[in-house]
DNA sequence: CCTCATGTTTGCACATAGTGGAATATGGCA
DNA sequence: TGCCATATTCCACTATGTGCAAACATGAGG
């Protein structure tokens, strides 16, 4: 749409990203040539070929029937054996195992990706979860279930207001929203130290949630707790919350020379 | 190496997805420019450019301190969606959770990719567990383990024959292995529907599983138990069997209308 | 069964984006 | 401080990717 006049090339790396993010964000049932074309605003003639080298890859599978392409298991198994940034996740992992097993809930680990979170690690407690974060790997808009939460409300003021003022709009998806309440939780987290309960948009479900942050008191991560609302009452909680916190800190040491540098400060929007 | 005379262009996309394959492979550690371009068979220029236009894409992250390259949040998020024909996972996913709960064993979901087993997905039981397959993600090679054993025995003949000839002189590599021996196990396993113990080559371990089929008889998935071998004792074990079949089997019905396509045009609903 | 429409694949000429190699900046180490 | 290794930038060349348009499957509807 925006590109402009000429006949050559313009980055082919980019337009094969952005056919990826089309076809992640179709889902399981993947995409047709077309649509995929259209939503990464590629030429159909240049999205089959760019398509193609992606399957030569095998990054990307076409559906032999129906002509669908979606994302390869290849990609899945590359990106699940290569670790993660900065072994965040191993040097996490026994903490998850230890909180999931002492509180018997389902305990998440999430990390901010732009004006998102995404879970990077994720341990199963004997109840049955619903959680926006999902699977691992699965996106959930900053502000939005308690993981997400605490780390939003830990940003330096600057980058939190960005955050803010790109997700508002984003946030009216989910229902009725009040910037106002919404901007009393922030406070309310950062001065606690912790997130609870949330929003409560998905019922019966709750979570408590507190950041893991970096020396200068920047928020690297973010243990998560999901569970039942019976389970996380007014008496409990506070032991989950004292408990979450050594954690938190106990990590933070541990993982403290970490100081991790994205190249573009403003990322793009993700979805179109 | 292998790149002919010129000074121009060949293939911008290939490059740098040699370079992520670079940066999966060296782990979470992350490479530096030298050895990533190195590994890639890429000038350091191209790797230098390549890189920093995957930095930009959120692919890749650059530590501040070392220069270190590894692969970044956004590679992860985007490969967590991906290899999950017609929803798998999410299909599966309570199945998984209810065999967890119900057997008290750790449950895998594998699929086919290639000539390797890729687990999907994996529900922890109480009892600690060593597998091939490992984490999410993990790879196996066809033939190696429960779930892996089901799939293969489930192939076509055709198929079936040529990923035995391939994948015999990788199955070397797992100690002393006998032709008769593995086929015999193949053709037990199509027979009797399930596969139990294999080859016992993880001490102690012990796992069942059967196939999930499409309509053709083509094997879709697998759902293997891991245990020990106190827990999958001749007594329990066709209990077991028993419920994986009908676990799998309603499963098969639940993916069978895989013919989605039919009912409208144009359905990319999606679950947001 | 034939026809039409939508979607997919291939050719083509052009010019730009990507290439390798050399030159320059950076940074660690003795 | 000076040296070496590594990271980054510069530059001219060209072949690679590009858009457009025409051929080619595919499947729906009459």
């Amino acid at each position: 749409m925006d590109d402009v006049s000429g006949g050559g090339p313009s980055g082919s790396l980019p337009r094969a990203v952005a056919l990826l993010r089309a076809l992640a964000a179709s889902g399981g049932g993947g995409m047709r040539l077309t649509n995929a074309a259209e939503t990464a605003g590629v030429t159909p003639a240049s999205a089959h070929r760019l398509l193609r080298m992606l399957v030569d890859e095998g990054l990307v599978e076409q559906d032999a029937r129906n002509k669908h392409y979606r994302l390869g298991i290849e990609f899945f198994s590359l990106a699940a054996r290569a670790g993660n940034p900065g072994n965040l996740r191993e040097v996490c992992r026994p903490t998850l195992l230890r909180l999931s097993a002492s509180l018997g809930d389902t305990v998440f680990l999430l990390v901010r990706s732009g004006y998102d979170a995404v879970c990077l690690d994720r341990c199963e407690g004997p109840v049955p979860i619903r959680s926006f974060t999902g699977d691992i790997g699965g996106k959930v808009i900053l502000g939005v279930g308690q993981g997400s939460m605490a780390i939003l409300a830990h940003l330096p003021e600057a980058e939190r207001e960005e955050v803010i003022r790109f997700n508002l709009p984003r946030l009216l998806n989910f229902g009725p929203f009040d910037e106002v309440f919404f901007r009393k939780g922030i406070e309310q987290v950062r001065e606690s130290g912790y997130a609870a309960r949330g929003t409560g948009l998905l019922p019966g479900m709750a979570g408590v949630a507190v950041a893991i942050l970096d020396r200068e008191g920047r928020p690297l991560a973010a243990i998560s707790i999901g569970t039942t609302v019976e389970r996380l009452n007014a008496e409990r909680l506070p032991t989950v919350v004292q408990v979450l916190r050594r954690e938190a800190e106990a990590l933070a040491t541990k993982i403290n020379p970490f100081d991790v540098a994205l190249r573009r400060p403003a990322q793009h929007a993700g979805s179109f």
